[in-house]
RNA sequence: GCUGCUAUAGUGUAGUCCGGCCAAUCAUUUCGGCCUUUCACGCCGAAGACUGGGGUUCGAAUCCCCAUAGCAGCACCA
């Protein structure tokens, strides 16, 4: 016989709380950063990062930092800075300080000519593929052995502007016998004279991996979240963190992630928008934040999909599914219900009195009030419920009609207006349309665009997202033109 | 090629550190059923996984070895 707090203990079922694992030396609060490169708007591969540093920090308490990389010309797109801050704000996040790499140059030279006075750096101005090859036989470049003297001369130089592009280069001094060649003697900072950068002039661009060690550590950050992809790059920031003496931060890589369906590289996306494959950033086919946003995908409903998948360091395809089940949870109790007819056949009634429908704005709360629909005539009838050829249909908050059909001409006549007769005989209950007061609308799905028909109540929806019975949800994206836009949110 | 990381149902995830309570969690998905004047929501039920092979052990999803697969890095990108 066993003990009963024993058999209680055993048939309780086992607890398991959906939360992220917990972060090390975290008692006092962390700091934390999204340090996202200004080329492109923030898609969904950023919204992880940004999501689960954010987490964090409320989960401790401290705080929260965007620092925008735009350390590289070449990838700084100037309407980035805005988009960014833009997507942002939808997302949501408690961002406390706004850092821009590009104003803290100065600070990158001062802490470099710091490095290399400890002997930490070297400037070398090596063929960039000659170095290569030394590196890859663990062998030294000649510039290495400089003494330090020169090295400052040299470094002087570089501010100075007097070598060209690829000329001469910063590199942080490792270990040439280093087992993996990545780590080997890798550069800070480069000669660059082409582009411009867009909010400053400089012709000596620190690499990531200096200005975001330097960074972190001036910045406080105590805890770093990102892609596995940086794994290499955190060890390589240790180097820069020994060299001075600072504590290193507690690092986490999670796993890199893709999306069926869509790419979420910027590049790539930039490339398509270009060649009129896309119509822009929120082009409903990308899988940016701006476009999800058109879509009716809700901030939250990206932060609890993200925050679902958490920090595991597998690889994982990403499911619209689960964001879209996500979505649902979010917007089915807040979306008003309206009438869509896909592809309308305007279909005459006979024998049906004329009436007004009321239908609910939203079933499980009727207190908000009905839509009304004008019963004259005719009606506006899927044209795919028609292709069914059903013996006998209910026109939802109408009443019930047989069908026959002529040609291809259909002809309804009025069936009564009990429902439990639609039941008895399995007939399917489907969305209407008065004919004289429907809207065109035209829904548009990643798949293609629908022209259908809808009520004229969901012109004050403009920018909320509604759900078309039958149909599925959609969000109101103009209402100004001769036909409403919608776009298909998910089912 | 070199260096490193990872491997649980269609998808995501818990469990793996400290082997037994795992005949493996939860969500999503799919399929039934109920509810319902939507194919939504809600409720009930079902389906579906420990990459493979060895080893250690009374006992392995969990520890060890090998294999396989995927990924990342080896940029004067971030």
């Amino acid at each position: 016989m066993l003990a009963p707090e024993l058999v209680e203990e055993l048939g309780k079922p086992r607890v398991h709380v959906k939360a992220l694992p917990p972060l090390e030396r975290s008692e006092n609060g962390v700091v934390m950063r999204f340090a996202p490169n200004p080329s492109g708007p923030l898609h969904l591969g950023h919204a992880r990062a940004a999501v689960l540093n954010d987490a964090y920090v409320q989960r401790y308490g401290g705080k929260y930092i965007l620092r925008i990389e735009d350390t590289d010309p070449k990838r700084v797109d100037p309407e980035a800075y805005r988009m960014v801050v833009e997507d942002i704000e939808w997302l949501g996040l408690a961002i406390h300080e706004v850092v821009y790499q590009s104003d803290r140059f100065d600070l990158y030279y001062k802490y470099a000519k710091d490095l290399i006075e400890r002997g930490g750096a070297y400037i070398c101005t090596c063929e960039n593929e000659q170095f290569r090859e030394l590196k890859q036989q663990k062998t030294a470049c000649p510039c290495r052995p400089l003494s330090l003297e020169e090295n400052l001369a040299l470094w002087e130089k570089m501010l100075a502007g007097e070598f060209y592009e690829g000329e001469a280069s910063v590199r942080v001094r490792t270990d040439l016998d280093h087992p993996d060649p990545a780590m080997r003697d890798f550069p800070a900072f480069r000669i660059l004279h082409q582009p411009l950068h867009p909010r400053i002039e400089a012709t000596v661009y620190p690499l990531m991996n200096f200005s975001v060690a330097v960074d972190d550590h001036l910045l406080g950050v105590t805890h770093v979240i990102r892609g596995k992809d940086h794994i290499a790059n955190t060890r390589r920031q240790r180097y820069i963190y020994d060299y001075f003496g600072w504590e290193i931060p507690v690092y986490r890589h999670y796993g890199r992630m893709g999306i069926e369906g869509v790419v979420l590289s910027t590049s790539q996306m930039r490339q398509g928008i270009g060649s009129g494959e896309f119509l822009g950033w929120d082009d409903i086919r990308l899988g940016t934040l701006r476009a999800l946003a058109r879509r009716g995908i809700t901030p939250m409903a990206v932060r609890q999909a993200v925050l679902d998948i958490g920090i595991g360091e597998t690889d994982i395809s990403f499911s619209w599914d689960n964001l879209y089940a996500a979505n649902r949870d979010i917007v089915d109790p807040v979306a008003n219900r309206y009438f869509f007819v896909p592809e309308p056949i305007a279909v005459l009634v006979n024998g049906a009195p004329h009436q007004t429908a009321h239908a609910l704005l939203h079933p499980n709360e009727p207190a908000r009030g009905t839509r009304e629909l004008p019963f004259t005539g005719s009606v506006f009838l899927p044209r795919e419920e028609l292709g069914k050829d059903p013996p006998l249909l209910r026109l939802k908050d109408l009443f019930n009609c047989t069908v026959t059909s002529d040609h291809g001409t259909y002809l309804l006549s009025y069936a009564g207006d009990d429902l439990a007769d639609a039941r008895n005989a399995k007939a399917p209950i489907i969305q209407w349309l008065p004919v004289d007061c429907a809207v065109p609308c035209l829904l548009r799905k990643p798949e293609g665009d629908v022209a259908g028909v809808c009520e004229p109540g969901v012109v004050r929806e403009l920018g909320s997202v509604v759900q078309f019975e039958r149909a599925g949800f959609a969000r109101i994206d103009d209402t100004a033109g001769d036909r409403i836009l919608a776009y298909f949110t998910h089912r």
